[in-house]
DNA sequence: CTTGGGTCCTGTGCGC
DNA sequence: TGCGCACAGGACCCAA
């Protein structure tokens, strides 16, 4: 799915287009995602005034004037287009009035007010939309038990160390576990670990103070930079304007079983093994 | 409580 | 070229 930087990049994508809009017209095409969407979701939504796009961990929030916070999380194959409205440059525009004519997943469609329209398509369906109250939205079970954003300031070398003590569990499946940091996938944790030289089957409570800094270092790192770089495109992940992410040709150990590892100094081969049903890419020599 | 495994769903790429 | 299988960025649910 796209993780923390793919998410972020949509978020910055919609902004301009959704901020201070109103959704003039909502039209759901497929409502089985994850788990069903709203029924009343068409209906809470037309109307309203898109008040901020807001993300934390790996889900949009869309504030409306009603009132209401839309929860977007795009799964493991979501993705999120615009298009401009008809007569505008570097727009297909052919189905902006005419849902009848969207592409194959394209589940729900927002059109606002100045004509554009924001799709929202995932093949897997592993995503969800879902409607809550902003004052509640801390009390939705997507977002009731996440750990700190890996980009604020609650997320430190002591808080990560306490929340780790007394872990027999791998670090890798540690933090892949939205409880601990939130927003990590796959790709960042191997690519985190990599980087902090540690070994992803390392027990997470048995990780010095100091090493436990530098993971912490190399998460905020290896995140920040792949937001600038517009996140990773593997399969399925677009920016909203269709181009491509370029951080997978940054990725220093995933998916590249059998590459050399590009540690300064390092002779060792990236391997790929599995934890708990999860491929894992990493240096065995300069991972410990 | 923690931990590991199965599950949801569709598309793609690989080996034969 | 065609087929079948393994695997894919997530997160829930349940059994042990």
């Amino acid at each position: 799915m796209p993780e923390l930087p793919e998410v972020e990049t949509v978020r910055r994508g919609l902004e301009p287009v959704l901020a201070g809009q109103t959704l003039c017209k909502v039209v759901l095409r497929r409502p089985d995602l994850r788990w069903p969407m709203p029924v009343d979701l068409s209906a809470r939504v037309t109307g309203t005034r898109v008040t901020a796009l807001r993300r934390r961990s790996k889900v949009i929030l869309a504030d409306l004037s009603s009132g209401d916070t839309m929860l977007i999380h795009l799964g493991m194959s979501g993705r999120v287009l615009i298009h401009a409205p008809d007569g505008a440059s570097s727009s297909p525009g052919a189905f902006h009035h005419d849902p009848g004519s969207a592409g194959p997943h394209d589940h729900v469609l927002f059109m606002t007010g100045h004509g554009w329209t924001v799709v929202y398509n995932d093949p897997r369906r592993f995503g969800m939309i879902d409607l809550t109250r902003t004052d509640d939205l801390d009390r939705h079970r997507m977002l009731a038990r996440l750990g700190p954003e890996p980009l604020g300031n609650r997320f430190d070398g002591p808080r990560l160390q306490a929340a780790l003590a007394g872990k027999a569990t791998p670090i890798k499946s540690a933090l892949l576990d939205q409880r601990t940091v939130a927003g990590l996938g796959n790709i960042y944790v191997c690519e985190a670990l990599h980087r902090a030289g540690i070994s992803p089957r390392r027990g997470a409570g048995r990780i010095s103070a100091h090493r436990i800094d530098g993971l912490v270092t190399a998460v905020r790192d290896v995140l920040a930079e792949a937001i600038a770089a517009g996140g990773s495109s593997l399969r399925d992940y677009r920016q909203t304007d269709g181009e491509l992410g370029y951080f997978q040709h940054r990725f220093r150990v995933y998916d590249r079983d059998g590459h050399p590892c590009p540690s300064d100094g390092c002779t060792g081969t990236v391997r790929r093994i599995v934890q708990s049903g999860r491929a894992t890419f990493y240096c065995a020599q300069c991972q410990r």
